[in-house]
DNA sequence: ATGGTGGCACCGCCA
């Protein structure tokens, strides 16, 4: 069973990207963040037409989130319990799996903008209730992946050039402390199971020719309850669609899990 | 060198 996750900033832009990487990586389940559309533009058929279901939370112009599976989802929920907030960043949903209902979340978390500032603060707040809500999540689901866009390179190796990014927003040790608090709920970054080449990231900015020189950030993981951590066997990321024409920032990462 | 690119929606905001 494979497990994948890509922001693709704007789906109405991306759509025949997501549909022609669909067709060479037939996952079981793509989350996607930044859908940057309303819940009525969300283009079903177009998923559906190559044997998909989805589920979605959209929103105009920022955010929004989705998972396109194989299988249909149950028990769907939107955003984070008890957190009050307009901006579409969590949709779970549970699917079947051989060893019984997997829960598979999509998560665009906040991206920051600048140590200190508003939307910095509301970063750290928002990672708060993921916190306390994945708690109860794996409680009601022991087999837990949770995918998307962390805006949080966890350590310096996920970063192109530790020195010159230290204490900046998306490596800032506040953001890297909530990130490893997730993982103290017993969730396992997929990506660090197996190794890995160096430099290795999954978001390049679009100015200076970042990825062409390579500079880029881990930011995009999969997180694997205990129960799910021993399933998996692989964990790549897919460099091949940012070189694409209009390409989105970020590319695919993929998890592979394997019930014997 | 305090820039640059991209998507959106409306020319600034967000990343």
């Amino acid at each position: 069973m494979k497990l994948a996750t890509w922001n693709i900033n704007s789906l109405r832009v991306r759509l025949p990207q997501v549909l022609d990487w669909l067709a060479q990586n037939p996952v079981d389940a793509l989350c996607l963040q930044e859908l940057k559309l309303a819940d009525e533009h969300f283009p079903l058929e177009a998923f559906t037409d190559i044997g998909y279901h989805a589920v979605w939370a959209g929103q105009k112009t920022y955010n929004g989130v989705a998972v396109i599976s194989r299988e249909p989802g149950c028990d769907t929920t939107r955003n984070l319990p008890g957190f009050d907030d307009p901006q579409q960043r969590v949709i779970a949903t549970t699917l079947p799996s051989p060893a019984g209902p997997l829960r598979v979340i999509s998560a665009y978390c906040p991206n920051g903008q600048a140590v200190g500032s508003d939307k910095y603060e509301y970063k750290l707040r928002w990672f708060a209730a993921l916190h306390e809500w994945l708690k109860n999540e794996l409680v009601a689901h022991p087999r837990l992946a949770i995918l998307g866009d962390y805006n949080v390179a966890p350590a310096d190796e996920d970063v192109h050039d530790p020195a010159k990014w230290e204490g900046d927003v998306l490596v800032s040790e506040p953001e890297r402390q909530a990130f490893r608090d997730l993982l103290d709920l017993g969730l396992s970054d997929a990506f660090r199971l197996f190794p890995q080449p160096e430099k290795s990231f999954s978001w390049w900015d679009y100015r200076r020719f970042a990825f062409r020189r390579n500079a880029g950030l881990r930011i995009d993981h999969i997180l694997l309850s205990e129960a799910l951590r021993p399933l998996c066997t692989a964990c790549e990321i897919d460099k091949a669609p940012r070189a694409w024409e209009q390409p989105s920032d970020h590319t695919p990462v993929v998890a592979t899990l394997t019930f014997s």
